[in-house]
DNA sequence: CCTGGCACTCACCGGGCACGAGTGCCAGAG
DNA sequence: CTCTGGCACTCGTGCCCGGTGAGTGCCAGG
């Protein structure tokens, strides 16, 4: 087990390389640091970290940074999660206060978030599955033409045209909605494919092939991995680190394009509590230089989706953190206003 | 005025810069194009051409590349549209055709277009000010809380929630559900302010407050500039130029992320016919080495909003048109059967 | 176990130099 | 008047080279 003093010393390189974005050395540590020992010390220090592989050299004659594996360290022992200051959380709420409608909650978290952690920002829309259902509507709009639009209690608003076998008439389809809803609304849209399982039985059979339509229409729409969306803000912050720029970031562009990548990285995440995902933690391949911190977040306790940043290895987990979880808090509140 | 030669190899420098992404030189030049004249008349041609300022030399002992007034006179007079090849344009018809909703068809367009041209897509949503209506739906979801949703033709759907002033019955959002979808669908969404200023003082005195907060969120959601919306991706796309990187790519993508931006650029270009515009004939600072080339896309013969492309000057002019083109097309095919 | 000293390594920087692509100009031919 | 070949010139690029300094590992002594 490594000793207080050399943890201090890998927090301490942790901290100034996030700072300078250079390879620390043993003199500047003890000057910048009040650790008190000398520089030769620490450069022991550092040869056992080294050993450990918590921290690496780029080359013989440089300083020392620190790997995934020191990272990983720092952040599940050394650090904690910076809170965020009042004013800060203040300026949160009322920006997003100002949402008109859910695209807009997410739209304005993801600008939120890329602009606190200077980071790229990633939310992802309330699940529909892992919602409740507030209202199904069905409005005609020619003879044998629906459309179907679901109601979350998250706000989320899904719709879907449903081209009907025969023509259905207002009647008709004023009463499928409301046994429908009868059946439904307050439901979590997962328990929905059951509930309405022998709705067709119970209606006349000239009606049955447009309320089958109508149902599966309703539970295509459900299918997980087709039904989860997210939006992405804050790519430009990735030319921030302009040192090994082109290698770094194609990658990483590439990955965010890929929504199929992202809801992967998400759905990785813990459902409860913070989840780090340091480098190499991550699997895509063009992720390996990232890390990802990410949480669920929801109006209740359950979390509905998550949102996160993607920034590389080398940056400020407190404060990140602090910012994800103060985010994930206050569009949780206002979900549940709404 | 310019001889047909000079044009000639003014279009030679244009198609080799494009290729190679290298200043092309008087010897190279007469090497892969059969201009019929030796290097040292190029040379002359080529200081001809440098003096009208249509090409430029990066530094003395260089070749030539064009000027931002260079491709200009490339776009308009030496260069045509190249058609998409009918395999292309099967593949785009059957990529788009797979698409569930409006959101959908948007999204795809995007990765289309990126993909194709291998550059950022942007991509407008239908105007809901160009739109017209095809249904306006009201849904009681508490006693004093409904939503209204906006149905266009083109599929766009917006919905807002409406906090009244006094409970409402069921009976009279019916009733104003009826009144308000008889006066405006099949109707212009521009047009609705005016469809129903006089609607509030046909209705009962206790009803008129829900009423008139119904059509004032209407009409807010009808507000130019907000109710723009825009997708785009295939900014990886960017990570292609590797030159002069960081400087280029760091204000595009501040470009990219600010909606306004976009939208303000999409707004310049003209309604009908492809826009083109090039280099520092974009205002926006970030996008003086860009190009950008848009048009308008609509189910009928009228726009109703406006796709394009955003690349570096140095791009391949005629390709790029094509696919845009075509893309625009068949957009409005799917918008006009839906 | 800590410390100061010391020799060593090696990336970085700037200058000097050769190379070569590309140019402008000019005189002569068609 | 236009085109062509020749020629001197420019200048960016790549390379080598030595000096500098940050940082290291090791060791002997407290």
């Amino acid at each position: 087990m490594l000793s207080e003093r050399r943890l201090e010393v890998l927090r301490a390189i942790v901290q100034d390389y996030v700072g300078t974005e250079e390879p620390v050395g043993s003199k500047a540590l003890t000057e910048r640091h009040r650790l008190g020992v000398s520089p030769a010390t620490v450069r022991n220090d550092m040869a056992a970290l080294e050993d450990e592989g918590f921290i690496a050299q780029p080359h013989t004659s440089a300083g020392r940074i620190p790997t995934d594996k020191g990272y990983r360290l720092f952040v599940d022992k050394l650090a904690g999660v910076k809170p965020m200051s009042s004013p800060e959380r203040r300026a949160i709420q009322n920006f997003l206060d100002g949402a008109v409608d859910l695209d807009d909650v997410v739209g304005r978290t993801v600008r939120l978030l890329a602009q606190l952690t200077r980071q790229v920002a990633v939310v992802q829309y309330p699940s529909l599955t892992r919602s409740t259902v507030r209202h199904v509507e069905l409005l005609p709009l020619a003879p044998a033409r629906v459309m179907l639009v679901l109601i979350t209690d998250t706000g989320r608003v899904e719709q879907r045209m449903v081209d009907c076998p025969t023509p259905v008439t207002e009647d008709s389809l004023a009463d499928l909605r409301a046994r429908l809803n009868s059946r439904v609304v307050g439901r979590r849209f997962a328990d929905v494919p059951q509930l309405v399982q022998d709705l067709p039985e119970s209606f006349e059979q000239e009606d049955r092939g447009t309320v089958s339509t109508v149902l599966a229409t309703l539970l295509e729409t459900l299918v997980e991995e087709t039904e989860e969306r997210l939006m992405i803000g804050g790519t430009a912050n990735l030319t921030r680190f302009v040192h090994d720029f082109p290698l770094t970031i194609r990658p990483v562009l590439e990955a965010l394009e890929e929504q199929v990548v992202l809801l992967k990285l998400l759905g990785e995440a813990k459902d409860s509590g913070m989840t780090v995902r340091i480098g190499h933690e991550n699997v895509h391949e063009g992720l390996t230089a990232t890390s990802v911190v990410a949480v669920g977040y929801g109006s209740g306790d359950e979390a509905v989706a998550k949102l996160g940043v993607v920034g590389p290895t080398r940056m400020d987990y407190p404060g990140t953190m602090g910012a994800v979880r103060a985010v994930a808090r206050y569009v949780g509140q206002i979900l549940a206003e709404s």
